[in-house]
DNA sequence: TATGAATGAGCCTTCATTCAT
DNA sequence: AATGAATGAAGGCTCATTCAT
């Protein structure tokens, strides 16, 4: 479950200390990246002591893996509370989208996080063993919820579920990660309740729309 | 034109120079951020001194909003250049979404750049005063494309412009900027020539499918 | 009592570390003036690592006002401990003069810190609110010495403090900051013991003379 | 007469771009110090090439002699023409303070110089031979004023004309050149011309007061 | 005579990391 | 378990000076 780490926290006090710390890391380097994020800063933020930091995590780069695992962790946490694989697929492809589209809008850090870890080309992902097997469930399930909507009717036949899961967080993903681009382009408020309540209709109208037959 | 530049080149040499600066900024901030590039590198990169990347664009910051700016101005005008308002509605709609899909997986540099900009919740872009520019003819081809194909009876009603173009450019821009995580996850291969045209199958055919009266 | 420090030392060995730097910077600012003196060299002399003085002083400019506001207490410390108030007027102005002069020549570093800072228009030392307040109290003895000598027709009437303190400061720092330029001038020998003991009673014979009724 | 140049002007246009240089110089030294100045900044005030400031004064520092001799140079000539030589002693006296201070209040930026030089202990001075011999009759003139004053029993006995002339111009030349710490800690308008005519009679009234006999 | 462009060294400052208690 | 102090490497930026025309 942890990164690396050369001081395992035994205590309560030690374990709220690592947690204090990985919260603050979030937040740092959502705000600022890797490279950007201050150790001091993270350490301040936490109330902690800097060496600390390095007794629980190693380095910049390990707290950087532990954050990201957290990261993913939580959001598939969620995700799987959907239980979407028992409704009716149109509803079940709707939550879907809704869930995404809101987890997105409610955890901007999460998306800034992934962001820059692709700009490291998923170089730290990549030592992390548990993240891919969060998916593999969540894929089986979208497989089913497609191949029964076709079969009845419903849905156009054929539909990939990966290309079909990765539109569906790219019509929020993309939205809230460049939120402040396109707002400076476009000039609009991107950020308010009713820009994102218009962007959940219109992306759940875009993928039902798609998988009509 | 171009960023606050302190220095005007006024030979061929200097601007010269200036462009290398550019392009050789462009590749160093889309690898490592704002933050994690270094000024050393893009000057050796650009064969130039480093003093002449300050006497031409300022600064570290400055030369990012240079290069921001040219990005934008890159992509609006290949984009231009498909002159898509005289073609039939589905065939400029497919045509758009081929174009960005393809520019984005020819230019990941651009959509690095983009994602680094929101990180900084657009605070260089809002320098900018001609990138917005750039947009508002887009806008009104599309809105014309839309209502056109609306009229036609080939499109649904009332589609937005503003999101039909987020919307385009988020199933390629997010396939390509995640394209690493993406991979780690479902398991590689996103890079490839045959997945890149199996996105834009799919992404032609999310589009038009939803524009389906 | 000090110059706004980011970080405040706790520990007697990093008092210590603190007053080297302190020390040090006195040396080198004296020589070099705030532009010419070298932050590499300041941390060099003190026997400190460079990160320490930003972490005491905050940066440069920080810490040259930190000296300036040590160097001043320090010639008022001493000027103070002299109780010239309980003197009869001619001796205690005469001890003002040669107190004057003979610290001037002992510490040509506080004349050469003075200098620069005026060639910075005192912008540094208008930070400070310390520095004025020490000299009240002077001005407010000097004015009853002045007093008192009138009144016991040992004075001429109505000498003003402020100008009077200025010509007794005038006639050592003067002599002292311009001593090299003097003596490429006029021969050299300002620095022999003998011509500062000439300065000295030449010093005492003036504004003695001067404030003959 | 000249700093050493590598190519003396001949063409009345060369020479007038050298004047600029000097005249740029001279306020860009006065203002910031031989290392705080930047030769950029002196060429642009010149409406030069900085290349002709390395033509005509062969660097930086033989830039800095050449202001110090034009600057001294300057002041001793009108100094020279004052021609005390033949006023009755009191009255030669009294305009040379005066006209000492009344010369420095004038010329703040000769003041700077000399302090400035001071800080390199006269090493640039050095280099001049020009210089002390502008000073050996002023020298003649003081003594012969002070033994006519002592024989017309106006003035005291044995007055050193040196430590004389020292503190003549110490008078001024500590108040300009420290005005502006002098009034950070008086709090006073030591600038305004109502206060420069205060300190020009108490000089006065300090040197005239010293030499009664 | 004059100028735009270029250079390399060096300076102030910051950072991730470790030491000693 | 925690902390204050210290470090060395490097990063952004500036400067005096020279080249090429």
């Amino acid at each position: 479950m942890d990164a690396p780490s050369r001081t395992i926290p035994r205590s309560p006090r030690a374990e709220a200390t690592r947690q204090r710390i990985l919260d603050a890391a979030l937040a740092e380097f959502a705000t600022h990246g890797l490279a950007g994020a201050r150790v001091d800063e993270i350490a301040a933020r936490a109330g902690a002591n800097k060496r600390m930091l390095y007794a629980y995590f190693g380095n910049k780069e390990d707290l950087w893996v532990a954050v990201l695992e957290a990261a993913y962790a939580h959001k598939r946490n969620e995700e799987r509370a959907l239980e979407v694989g028992d409704l009716p697929p149109a509803e079940a492809m709707a939550r879907l989208v809704r869930f995404n589209l809101r987890y997105t809008a409610r955890h901007p850090e999460f998306v800034a996080l992934l962001n820059q870890e692709n700009l490291h080309r998923a170089a730290y992902l990549a030592r992390s063993e548990q993240v891919p097997a969060l998916y593999s469930p969540l894929l089986d399930t979208l497989r089913t919820v497609l191949r029964r909507g076709a079969a009845e009717g419903v849905f156009r036949q054929e539909a990939d579920p990966v290309q079909a899961y990765i539109t569906i967080v790219a019509l929020g993903h993309f939205y809230i990660s460049n939120m402040h681009t396109l707002s400076a382009i476009f000039g609009t408020g991107l950020e308010a309740e009713a820009a994102i309540e218009a962007r959940e209709a219109h992306s759940v109208e875009v993928v039902l729309g798609w998988l009509r037959p």
